[in-house]
DNA sequence: ATCATAGTCGTCTGCCTGACGATAAACACT
DNA sequence: AGTGTTTATCGTCAGGCAGACGACTATGAT
């Protein structure tokens, strides 16, 4: 087949974000209101067109930093420079998935230490931090007993894979520590994983698997209260990605 | 930001695929040889671009069916019929990864038991099963002696990608019985693991392992004897579709 | 002083894995 | 028929890791 350019429908390539952080002991999500048709209104999640020079991991990096000031983590830096992790997640194209026009969007996950309130354009009330839980039940009534719309577009089923992703990516990498500060203690990091799991963890047999795990966790040498209770020693993410043997995800 | 048909650049669609299966020992990938400009005369990836009203994954459905004759195994179906285990694997899209133009590939990993000789579009010389090792040396030199020309394009990367998730999916998934025929032995389900790893396996304990491991095999009653050997015990792929414990790689 | 809270160190038991011996059932020779 | 080769299958044993859980420590609150 020659080279034709009228060979190919043009399609519109867009990025959106699952950006998920954990907030008050449970994974949440950010959010932001549209504000046109369609689904004018409803919660989505954010994103945007990729321009035409910009490679697809630059378009999700420049749409997280709009949406949040969060500077992506640069895979190929050496330490945790408190920018936000940054993954593609998976290519959604079913030609009905926008009524406009024929749009396949690249999902793209992050994950970011809790954050102070969103903006979204300098507009606070149009992004928000909300419970997955909350964003992905369907047809339910929020905690405040108003009826919840579900997310547009192909939405929920975005974020359901980029929370699966995550749930899982924790298991066998040491991307749980994305969602901390730069120096954490171990109790924090095992509530990151009981956020993101949803499931209670032994605090002895936690402390135990990660600080015996090689180059996951380096103490910094300080400790801290901020949890009350007996100071807790500091923690650095070690050079670690990979997790032999994994964390292990309780039985369902 | 309201609805502009000219505020987004027009892309053009593409799925490529990475269609890997065993043979002789090697894991292998099906490669075709390009006819015209850019890189022509180069082996690459089989794809082709997405049409107006399909979605992604039944364009690599349609792909597949093109190039090797094989029907893309339903996930929502109940058993195995012999289809191929078809999943998305990546999404590429650098600007100028196609010198022609702007060109999105959303990449797509098929695994498939070992299939008589491909064609592509009847032109058995234009398409080949090659080991994943030969495709992804650059600049070295075949079995045969002949210098090596690395894939088109970036197909080098993304068939590194899918031999990655290949090896790494079977790992805690009963994927690996994709590679196999309908029925299939213990032993055979071995050599899947060890070519797709480049490692040998304790026969002993593999056989352990995956009998011991509910949903995995069902046995059904017959036995083979093609392998040489004492006859083996026949099975079928059961239910289960993740392992747990999963299958351990060997330490590098 | 006492209590509540959170962190840290140990112990014990059961399960899984890797290493490997032994036996079984076919085929290919001689 | 006997012998060797190949592959399959079962069994044993020791080491390591995970879950359950007891005990002690160091802080702040009352």
């Amino acid at each position: 087949m020659p080279y034709d350019p009228s060979a190919f429908p043009p399609f519109a390539v867009t990025v959106d974000l699952v950006v998920l952080t954990v907030r008050r002991h449970a994974l949440c999500a950010l959010a932001v209101r549209r504000g046109e048709p369609p689904f004018q209104g409803r919660w989505a999640l954010p994103g945007g067109f990729v321009r035409a020079d910009e490679d697809l991991s630059q378009a999700a990096a420049r749409e997280l930093a709009e949406e949040t000031g969060l500077r992506a983590h640069d895979p190929s830096a050496p330490a945790q420079d408190n920018g936000a992790h940054l993954e593609q997640l998976a290519t959604y194209g079913d030609p009905k998935r926008d009524p406009r026009m024929r749009v396949v969007s690249v999902a793209h996950l992050a994950l970011a230490p809790d954050l102070p309130a969103p903006r979204a354009g300098g507009d606070a009330s149009n992004a928000r931090w909300a419970p997955v839980e909350e964003l992905l039940q369907q047809g339910g009534y929020g905690r405040d007993g108003e009826p919840v719309a579900p997310l547009a577009f192909d939405h929920a089923q975005i974020l359901a894979d980029g929370v699966e992703r995550a749930r899982s990516k924790i298991e066998y990498s040491s991307l749980a520590t994305a969602f901390c500060t730069p120096e954490f203690t171990v109790g924090e990091l095992r509530r990151v994983y009981e956020a993101v799991w949803g499931v209670a963890l032994d605090p002895r047999n936690f402390h135990r698997k990660v600080t015996g795990t090689p180059g996951f966790l380096v103490p910094t040498g300080g400790t801290t209260t901020r949890q009350g209770g007996r100071p807790a020693q500091l923690f650095r993410a070690g050079g670690a990605t990979l997790l032999n043997p994994p964390m292990l995800r309780p039985e369902v």
